[in-house]
DNA sequence: GATGAATGAGGCTTCATTCAT
DNA sequence: CATGAATGAAGCCTCATTCAT
């Protein structure tokens, strides 16, 4: 386990215990362990156990952010634009469950409580991209004339359910699947 | 805050403090304190902490799905039952806020990681119900041709998103507004 | 060591401990053993080692104003109202040694440093009597026109560095002794 | 801060660190940070923290006597010899306050607690010129007839209480309080 | 039944010291 | 010689649980 970059080893360490047992059964000295490095060494890189949990959020979350916004196809009609933002970050978690079930547990925790409704896409820039696209679809009248919100609700929330269901093995979401579901998120939104 | 029956008092000011702080910030001491009773008291009602969480869950459950299923219009068609399921939920939680928040927290924890699919309509009373519309509506050619359980995530997730963020007070769900997201949640499944 | 009072018993084994080692040198755990409590039991009586250490200190001054202030001559000579506060104090932390110790440990420690002047006499209530015995003996031209606090270092300076002695058993100060020093103390300070 | 003397960085920066903070909030690290070096380098000048907290105390002790003893007037009469030690001192502490504070935090920590009474002038050199005077004193019926200790803590206490109040701004020893002090100090022990 | 003082395992964190580079 | 990342013992504190009253 123990490679070059220790910071990067108690990061990953800590991901996966706390994926595995939640905030509670994941205690300093047992990611230390899991790391390969004594519990002290974990403070040379987080002053704090709630540092590192913070900051393992904000990494994952900056990477989602990156890979949704590359090649973000800008100047291609709305619900094009819907479909790739909902169906990329489908592809993200379903690669990387663990930080979709790190991000969960995240929001759902004292941790994520202040962070409220930038979630998920919430990071500025994303926020705005979504905000957009809903703020043109009621324009152009091609969406339900109900709030932000709601409209981010009713799409991202069976987004989220979806993932679930997918990394506890429910369903298996091949990419047959990706386009059917992600077409009805837009149906719950179109007008 | 004491009232006659103890055992709801200690239920009670669980569920209080967990809402607010979480399961950690809810020490045993804490919550006798609340309840209006000596902490060795709780041990006379609930053989552990562990014991008392998850019985609230339990109870919580039960009341939740016997306020839906009642007056459930089961000769209804289709989609009038879907709706009514769905806006029984929402009504229920609206009106109960801390038990959705309960709930939710619940299923974000080790508690709850073994429950997986159970979540929400899960006990097999509703359970059937949901799957039963979900089953009809597919045979009858009025639902998306997709597993149940994505069925489930498309209707079901947005409403929990819904719920969250009207209880976080982004929105504020009055009736015309549950008519209206219902109605979506329906149109996310319907061909 | 275990009596009926277990507050007691803490606060007693945290001053043997931390005479006889220092602050760092006495941890928690071991003053819980030394008190025959479990280390956490500390904890129902004091909320942290820091206000354990304040309050011994608090309590020790208490009791030491007190001896002090009882049957203090008020309506004597200035001199002889002086000899006595130092003489009885010189008694107290005779029969007291502990809290001669402990009382100069924490003063000369990073708890004592907020407390500066109000040293030893400093409770207001002995102050004042000092402070009135210095202003008056000024006023009468009975002492040596100085500052107050440079009277107050000339006389109670010395009493400090004689208790230290005493205790560290350089000398013995017998009734004797006592006598001649408390004058000499006067010396100093008279004009 | 980085100077030519490496060893000399580093007990310069733990004497202004134990004094601003205690031994306690002088952590290895800090103090090598403070020198401008890595931690690991100060353990090729001082085997130990305590190895290097003892040493600053007795290179300061040394620095002390030595500035002392300079010019002392051996051959003048009693009274004008011991004024010369109490004023030398007031002046050499006032000029090197950090000197002062370290030698009471030293003193009053279990480093100190076996050196007793070798305190401030306890070198063998100046404990002899000091216990001359006294001896002297008696013999010449100058002095009261005390044990040489009792004239110690007599004089010596209330110069360690004055420079006290000296640094902490209580009050300001300038020349003239100088004088009169180091007289009153004589006025303690004088017959 | 109820109480709440006592327990002590276990969690987070600090920091003097070592040692490979 | 110097570095500073790594170590891990040891410290403080929390809290679920027990049990004598």
């Amino acid at each position: 386990m123990k490679t070059e970059d220790t910071r990067s080893d108690i990061m990953q360490a800590a991901l996966d215990l706390i994926v595995e047992q939640g905030f509670h059964g994941a205690p300093v000295a047992e990611i230390a362990e899991k790391a390969g490095v004594a519990a002290g060494t974990i403070y040379r890189y987080f002053v704090s156990k709630d540092f590192l949990i913070t900051e393992l959020h904000r990494e994952l979350e900056e990477k989602i952010v990156a890979v949704v916004q590359e090649s973000y196809p800008s100047e291609r009609p709305l619900r094009e634009r819907f479909l790739y933002l909902i169906r990329e970050l489908l592809r993200y978690f379903i690669t990387n469950p663990l930080h979709f079930r790190y991000m969960e547990q995240y929001y759902n925790s004292p941790y994520g409580i202040s962070l409220h409704r930038d979630r998920l896409l919430g990071k500025p820039g994303n926020q705005d991209i979504l905000m957009d696209i809903f703020e043109q679809g009621i324009d152009q009248q091609v969406l339900k004339e109900l709030p932000k919100a709601i409209l981010f609700s009713l799409s991202f929330g069976s987004l989220i359910s979806l993932m679930r269901d997918h990394i506890l093995g429910f369903i298996v979401l091949d990419e047959a699947l990706i386009k059917q579901t992600t077409e009805a998120c837009w149906d719950a939104i179109k007008r």
